[in-house]
DNA sequence: TCCAATATTTGCGCCAGCGCAAAGACAGTA
DNA sequence: TACTGTCTTTGCGCTGGCGCAAATATTGGA
């Protein structure tokens, strides 16, 4: 299996490599093995020790945790370009979540043995695996205030919102969210149930801001979501512009 | 200000310092200095640039966010021995919460230059600080599963177990946590309000599961809240053991 | 083209939890 | 000892959001 110069470029990108030479980065290629997954399969499940890390080329990828009861929680998805499974570095540790593939996948993928090597020749590998990592934990804290503080509208306008900007594809229409996206994955993603989820789309389509079919957003009006995530609801406040939230790479 | 030798033995049980060398470890204290706080103030606030890491001595330190609409978000509660502000490592981050002490503080301090020069006489430093950094991300993404799925007093049962865990003292009348601890930060921790948290906490008293009084709070039958936790209720489920949640290192 | 499986919508009833307001309870200070 | 500020409790009414159930829409496959 050969890994093509597109996806070579495709890796290049990737928050891992930021910054590093062609030199350093060409051994890295070298190293990396390609994996391949069809569609709801896993690269790896929550609780398995971790040993391999990627980056991801080619499909999507959701991340998810269950609960002692079976609830799944969304906690987020990965596009083209995106390290996860970074934790594998360490030794005797074990993955945090599942890493489902949504769509046809294709990853780059190291050991924890050859990453370690590889990192030990460039430690600004290592480094950008610490910044990484650091941006995960901004994330995730910043998604308990989210979940602490926000009510269930601005929750689920703010992961619509993050959605369009990882995955968001300009549109006649507006901004598709190009992912298979049920009622039910937003509810996971935000705490609510696919009923509350399906009744705030459907507010949301009569005022225009979005469109919802089946598995599929289109989101009308970013601004117009925006308002509703800060909840600025109508008052004349500066709408001040929406940071880029991004989900970390995990 | 001279650092005690009971307070390098508090140092030398910290996560980061964990299999260090005693060679390793005492440049370490060395190019240490002492931080020491009041009651209220903060060692460094949201946003700040991260420029320090530290190692709590003695005292609490309250680790908390703020909505912009002003509301605060309480992350967890450090004791002795634990680091904080480990991010400080990394060029040009800052700091994703505030730390505030919690009572008369003191904590070794290490700016980012010296821990940078420590790392890399003692690589296996940078390893722990990563470690911790893992653990971060794993506590956090369960507390965005705890808060996405369950129920205010559920919540509210663990919150009180964790802070039992880590600030936990005997006494006779069962485990006190050994903090000011009012509803209102309960509730700052658990995403709910005071009210709720009087509510609950007087519910449990009524069943002779805690005791609480003003910013106190005493627990009488651990097993009673882990049952409410794990929502067992009382049906005839086998109630594993608690596992014993920690707030990781910060 | 029709069928079965899967998603979505929506009416309805319900209740967990919110939050005001007012009345204690407590601790520190003078 | 009385006063003041802070914390806690609790009654009350309300509502956001849950979740069942049933109707409807959509899609992929036979």
């Amino acid at each position: 299996m050969k890994i093509a110069q597109s996806e070579i470029e495709i890796a290049r990108g990737a928050a891992v490599f930021r910054d590093l030479s062609q030199a350093e980065f060409d051994p890295v290629i070298a190293a990396a093995n390609i994996r391949e997954l069809g569609e709801g399969t896993y690269f790896f499940l929550e609780e398995d020790p971790a040993e391999i890390a990627y980056v991801l080329i080619e499909g999507k990828v959701k991340l998810t945790q269950i609960t002692t009861d079976g609830q799944q929680v969304i906690l987020g998805y990965l596009v083209p370009g995106r390290v996860f499974g970074i934790i594998a570095i360490l030794k005797k540790v074990t993955y945090p979540v599942s890493a489902e593939a949504v769509g046809h996948c294709r990853a780059l993928a190291w050991d924890r043995a050859t990453m370690n090597q590889l990192m030990e020749a460039s430690p600004r590998l290592a480094l950008n695996a610490l910044h990484i990592m650091a941006g995960q934990i901004r994330e995730f804290q910043n998604r308990v205030r989210e979940l602490s503080t926000q009510r269930v509208e601005q929750r689920i306008a703010r992961a619509v919102l993050r959605l369009a900007g990882q995955s968001g594809k300009k549109t006649d229409e507006g901004v598709l969210i190009d992912l298979p996206l049920s009622r039910q994955d937003l509810a996971e993603m935000t705490g609510t149930t696919l009923y509350t989820v399906s009744r705030f789309l459907k507010e949301w389509e009569k005022k225009g801001l979005v469109q919802s079919k089946r598995q599929q957003v289109i989101i009308q009006s970013p601004h117009g979501l925006v308002t509703i995530a800060e909840d600025l609801v109508q008052n004349g406040e500066e709408t001040k512009s929406y940071p880029g939230v991004d989900l970390c790479d995990l």
